[in-house]
DNA sequence: TACTGGTGCGCG
DNA sequence: AAAGCGCGCACCAGTA
């Protein structure tokens, strides 16, 4: 094929089949492929030496196919997630050609796990709604969202948050692929010690069974059924225990024979229904728990997760994450991300002292802003999160006056939604603009015949409204860090030489031979990898970290020190 | 039968 | 019952 490399492929389908748009660095076209053959063999030859950027709909959609054959891209372009960040983006002056295209505002296609093996052949699958497939939609919004880069304020920001975003959905499409490696021998024994052997179809767990008749014992009503949380509120202020509702927080305040047995059952059920043994049916497969990751599937640009909890798995059950034999987990989390990544934001030198080295709260307490540890810690959070009451409430000023630049900088953000504007990370991401029912209750508090109740509703609305812009600066621009640290991450472990492959997992072609990232969640990865990298990837995973930190921040000295662990020597459990 | 909202609890 | 942010999932109860 003659022609320069492009900068840039753009992969979309036309009438008759997958036709490449092929974008010199201007992002021009000069070319178009139609692709007779398997796509994933052209992808791979386009792939090296020089490997362009993919531009694509939808990463899920492309991607997954992809590594189902073997094969794996360094760059791509997401349109529909580069969408949303523009769409809505303070730093974009003119969006309202992104606004206008309105079909690239679908949800994320999120498959199902059976659907799968299905999705190998993208062009014959009926597929739930997405965005557009056709390669015309595609250049079209491509261009779109060059054109608002080039008028956007700070577009090295954007380009930068445009990038790490697209790595992220590369990463989520690898992390489904290559799976965390998951013991279900191990989980079966631990669900058998807490809930006793796996029970037959239609039975409780013996555990839960005697913790339910003691309770039912104690409160001296045989039927009563312990999930019904009106059923179970009656019977317990039957017996004197005044409670206005289940959770565990409440009930741990009455001292009745009930009550030990009642909090025992609630942890069982909790295990058996959300991890039990039908979990494990569904969700592990051949040593492998495979989440569906919904990259920014939140609102601030965190990740969420559809179908298997993955970001809710227990602590107790890491125990049953695994390496396979010859291979080892390099687990690492940041400690105290967010009040990291809220010091280099608001360039507070203090707040960035007080988080050098390991503990940013007992940096805390030896400057002498609080006394203990724990306060550092709800006065942190209740900082970020906007408290107002309570011991974490109480200690928000003291922080104020330590800390200025960084306590002004989320309380601009507070004041910022309260009255019903918007807020922007680090990178550009910015929080949507209020409800239409919330600006109509701002606009009637203030009418002349608006009553008590209007009022204080408004106000209740701004409150809340605050605290989540308050929160948002701080959460989202932890995640963009995230991103930064996953997708240099994912860079430098690609460049680890292949093992030979005789201890191949079950992991696929592409992931059995290199070291891969298994598990994301928030401020931690789990990388797995064969033992003969394990040093190399730790060293990896806290340069990763390091390289995060400046390229957000630059030269300010903020550190973002790692817990990290060789597994199994010390996975928690 | 399928939905929605409320409750409770797991994670960061 | 959290106080103080962001989620997903299971279950129940009420409704269509």
């Amino acid at each position: 094929m003659p022609g320069p490399d492009p900068s840039w492929i753009v992969l979309g389908r036309a009438d008759d089949g997958i036709v490449a748009a092929l974008l010199d660095g201007e992002g021009i076209e000069f070319a178009r492929d139609r692709i007779d053959g398997e796509l994933a063999a052209w992808v791979s030859g386009r792939e090296a030496p020089h490997a362009p950027r993919w531009v694509w709909a939808d990463t899920p959609a492309w991607y997954a196919p992809l590594l189902a054959a073997g094969v794996r891209v360094a760059r791509c372009h997401d349109l529909r997630l580069s969408h949303a960040i523009l769409r809505d983006s303070e730093l974009v002056a003119s969006a309202s050609a992104l606004r206008a295209a309105r079909e690239w505002d679908a949800a994320p296609r999120v498959e199902e796990p059976a659907a799968l093996p299905a999705l190998f052949d993208i062009s014959e699958v009926e597929r739930p709604a997405g965005p557009p497939e056709s390669l015309d939609a595609a250049v079209l919004e491509f261009a779109r969202q060059r054109a608002a880069l080039t008028q956007a304020r700070d577009p090295a920001r954007l380009r930068l948050l445009l990038a790490a975003e697209s790595a992220g959905a590369l990463i989520a499409a690898e992390l489904r692929a290559a799976g965390l490696p998951w013991d279900a021998a191990v989980h079966d024994a631990l669900l058998a010690d807490v809930l006793g052997p796996r029970p037959t179809v239609g039975a409780l767990p013996a555990r839960m069974e005697e913790a339910a008749a003691r309770v039912r014992d104690a409160l001296g009503d045989p039927a009563v059924h312990l999930e019904s949380q009106p059923q179970l509120l009656r019977a317990l202020r039957r017996v004197g225990i005044h409670v206005e509702s289940t959770s565990r927080w409440e009930l741990a305040e009455h001292d009745h024979p009930a009550i030990a047995p009642l909090l025992e059952y609630k942890k069982l059920a909790r295990l058996y229904t959300a991890n039990g043994w039908a979990w494990l049916d569904e969700w592990v497969h051949e040593g492998r728990f495979r989440p569906v990751y919904v990259p920014a599937g939140v609102v601030t640009g965190r990740w969420a997760s559809s179908g298997g909890g993955a970001l809710q798995l227990p602590r107790m059950l890491r125990a049953a994450v695994r390496a396979d034999p010859g291979w080892t987990l390099v687990v690492a989390d940041v400690a105290q991300l967010e009040p990291r990544v809220l010091a280099g934001m608001a360039s507070d030198e203090r707040l960035a002292a007080a988080a050098r080295g390991r503990d940013l709260y007992a940096g805390i307490v030896e400057g002498g802003v609080v006394s203990t540890r724990a306060e550092a810690k709800v006065a942190l959070l209740g900082a970020m999160y906007g408290a107002t009451t309570g011991d974490s409430g109480r200690l928000v000023p003291q922080l104020r006056r330590a800390f200025p630049r960084a306590m002004r900088l989320v309380d601009d953000a507070a004041t910022a939604g309260e009255r019903g504007g918007v807020v922007s990370t680090w990178l550009g991401r910015t929080s949507p603009p209020p409800s239409e029912g919330w600006t109509k209750a701002q606009g009637r508090a203030g009418d002349v015949d608006a009553t008590d109740a209007d009022e204080s509703r408004a106000r209740r609305w701004a409150r809340d409204r605050g605290r989540f812009t308050r929160n948002f600066v701080v959460q989202g621009t932890a995640a963009e860090w995230a991103l930064a640290w996953l997708a240099d991450v994912r860079g430098r472990l690609a460049e680890l030489a292949p093992v030979g492959g005789d201890a191949a997992p079950a992991s696929g072609p592409v992931f059995s031979t290199r070291p891969h990232l298994a598990f994301y969640l928030h401020d931690e990865i789990i990388v797995h990898t064969p033992l003969a990298h394990a040093d190399a990837v730790a060293a990896i995973v806290r340069e990763g970290a390091a390289r995060a930190g400046r390229l957000l921040f630059g030269d300010f000295p903020v550190d973002f020190p790692l817990d990290l662990r060789i597994s199994p020597a010390a996975e928690k459990g």
